[in-house]
DNA sequence: TATGAAATGTTATAATATAACAAAACTAAC
DNA sequence: GTTAGTTTTGTTATATTATAACATTTCATA
């Protein structure tokens, strides 16, 4: 099992976490020869500022308006940055939440699951090989042939259950 | 392994599934003194009109007008039926599609997935417990406290497999 | 440095969902 | 039955999420 919960979940140098998701999303696109574009890196680095799925518009609100006029990034620019980030895998979209949140080990060509505190927000990836196979071969008992999956569970994280919200 | 998919992926004689559910929602809603009202009855009929998950603003759609005004019931109307029936588990909610569709097996209290024809739309729901508790053993592997959880498959069903659509 | 392709800017609008308050229908006690 | 309180529905407006359409700019490369 793979899984980002220790940094999910506790605190830690989150700059690091963010550098970290930088360079690789460098060197992802670069083999790739996909054009990580400064709007896309911001985008990116944005939605990075945090281990909680961001809306679309929340996007929006916590991009630094541009150096040179002064105005804001508007929608439609976020969403084709998010297009090209999921396409190249280095986000994913929460559709429980309609957030995106960025992707921990991108190009792993993973069926991750999500654990999304309900509390905090906070949101793990977790990769298990097992429970996919298992899934595969449910859904291939009743004939229907997988391509895709998404598993979104919601609970409280270690941090949260201290309190044990209601 | 519990699943509808037989009745999902193949013709059948649909009017008994819709006179089937309707009576398992009336039976169910009678044990928890809970009211399905006239709108909230015509509004399953409209969801189980078929085996794809309808859109809130479809389901508005294919709602007959009120027989007294003539006047077709309203979005709110409808989004707080859908939302009886989902506090009542008669129907799920499909977030990948933002739709909904009922349940097949309301009251087993199970955590279910979905399979969900990207070609047809066609979905079927199974359960299955030993992926419900691996995915519990996992997360929890992680110190995280499950509550609910979501799994939306997407892939081809095996009529749509025929054509074999690209 | 021209040329076509890709990315971004800009405005408008589609699609999904809910807030707020009024009116009607139902429930239970009298 | 009448009435008071609660639940449900009607109605209007609006919030939230996402995309269409077309103009402009930037980029890659010939």
């Amino acid at each position: 099992m793979l899984t980002n919960s220790r940094l999910a979940y506790h605190t830690h140098d989150h700059k690091r976490c963010i550098h970290a998701a930088l360079q690789r999303a460098k060197v992802l696109c670069d083999e790739k020869h996909a054009r990580l574009t400064p709007i896309r890196e911001a985008v990116l680095r944005t939605i990075w500022a945090s281990h909680q799925p961001l809306g679309a518009y929340e996007i929006v609100d916590n991009m630094t308006p541009k150096a040179q006029t002064g105005k804001r990034i508007q929608a439609p620019t976020v969403y084709r940055a998010i297009e090209f980030l999921l396409e190249q895998g280095l986000v994913h979209r929460i559709a429980s939440l309609n957030a995106y949140i960025g992707c921990p080990f991108p190009g792993n060509n993973h069926n991750d699951f999500f654990l999304i505190c309900r509390a905090c927000g906070s949101t793990a990836e977790c990769s298990n090989d097992q429970i996919n196979n298992m899934m595969l071969q449910t859904a291939e008992r009743t004939g229907f042939k997988v391509e895709s999956q998404m598993v979104e569970i919601s609970g409280l994280c270690p941090e949260c259950q201290q309190g044990d919200q209601p």
